[in-house]
DNA sequence: CGGCTTTCTTGATTTGGGTCAATTTCTGTT
DNA sequence: AACAGAAATTGACCCAAATCAAGAAAGCCG
């Protein structure tokens, strides 16, 4: 339980095929069993909601397998997509009892779910957790507001250019390609889903994916599979060469 | 050191008018001292900037009096606000060695600052400190995505009325007017600083609010001197209902 | 007080992206 | 293979907000 150590970093479930990124190495192999006792797992299918804004949330969880959307939306339906969770990201928040987001699947998706208040009582005798979650948020934060400057500065062109350069970025990590220049990958998300998260509408997204496609600055075949030819080609597109903004 | 207690609040320095809201209130006896030590005091005029994008930063702050922005930058030039700091918010960040924002003074601003190094030494010892850290980064980060909403899909008429709300709670708070109804407060940022906080040009804020005034949603003195008749109405024009969305 | 700059307002015009509507292309499914 | 439903494209038109361009207020300072 005690954790001198400096540099925490993730944790391995005993079953679970990722690490979750939430939690303390150090700590792994006295707060594993306890960790085990407190988690269970939940499945969604495609499209379904796996918790509305301002449901009680007893639980935190970490993404197994699959992707799930954080979205807001006004009264009248306008929504907006504040965060996109991919394998390893951590939903949820300590200290706090009810959802601030609507989470949807938009694949079929596997979850770890930790209930709260053990998982909690974890933090409170390991400072490591608190640092590490500390980490994650800020990266979230500043991510967010990458996000920001994109949907209030940028054209539309640019925001599609910048999505791709995401995904296509994450997408890379994952694969472990370090290779510059070519590069393909699936869009892990529909036209609408794209719109959502640009602040466009579906019909824009498909002409700016349209437009770049005749510029050559992208290559599809069929409606997801994207490749870019020039990775370089693409950033400048994006309108900034900042080599970040993970969103993601 | 040790620090047993459940809820973290805010701590006093000896003589900074206002509680910083960073740090934990049951550690301040043992902690109060050594923070002096580590402490110490940076003003800047209106229109200076604090620090770049990018820039080294060694310390962590509090602002005490005074209000500054954050804000990032295309390389043409059109800047998206995406934080705005008051008095007792807190800038920069623990393990972090650059700025990711630029920080700008808009009103004449005194800053509390504390020597990075001592300061995360002191959380690694005070386990509440990096608790109340997240704490308040999570209120950030709910904010952020509040905004993305806004900035995203809300229309001019919106996010004017958005913003206005917002200032008038915050201001409320802090002379802790319990009043709905009838209200009244000094906008802290120019038209310029408005648009770029809200994604639009300083003549689409300035018509807004011409159009706000004309149909009595607002009253104005001057340019600045905002009052607003009927706090509901206001809101209703916000776009939704919530009662929060505090990047403020 | 009068000149000077900065900030703000208002008008005329343009345009990027929204809206509405009609196909087309992709999934499955039986 | 044929059909159905969902997802995506494309076109025609429109409108909210951007852009361009004067002026009007409000500070500020000698």
């Amino acid at each position: 339980m005690a954790c001198e150590d400096v540099e925490p970093v993730s944790l391995q479930c005993n079953d679970c095929p990722i690490r979750h990124r939430a939690v303390c190495a150090r700590c792994e192999t006295d707060e594993l069993e306890r960790l085990e006792e407190i988690k269970y797992y939940r499945s969604f299918e495609a499209g379904q909601t796996v918790i509305w804004a301002g449901d009680q949330m007893d639980f935190v969880a970490s993404v197994v397998s699959g992707i799930a959307t954080l979205t807001q939306t006004l009264e009248d339906g306008r929504t907006q997509m504040v965060g996109l969770l991919l394998p390893s990201d951590f939903v949820g928040r300590p200290g706090r009892a009810s959802a601030a987001y609507n989470v949807t699947a938009t694949t079929d998706i596997l979850m770890c779910c930790f209930r709260k208040k053990p998982f909690e009582e974890m933090m409170e005798r390991t400072p490591h957790i608190a640092q590490r979650l500390l980490q994650m948020t800020l990266d979230e934060l500043d991510a967010a507001r990458e996000w920001m400057l994109l949907l209030g500065r940028k054209t539309a062109r640019e925001k599609i250019a910048s999505l791709l350069s995401i995904v296509a970025r994450r997408d890379a990590s994952i694969k472990l390609r370090a290779a510059e220049g070519r590069m393909t990958f699936d869009l892990p998300l529909t036209r609408e889903a794209m719109a959502d998260y640009l602040g466009l509408t579906l019909e824009t997204v498909s002409r700016q994916m349209s437009a770049l496609k005749r510029d050559g600055v992208i290559e599809l075949e069929g409606k997801r599979h994207v490749t870019v030819p020039n990775m370089d080609r693409l950033l400048e597109e994006a309108g900034d060469d900042s080599d970040g903004g993970f969103l993601v």
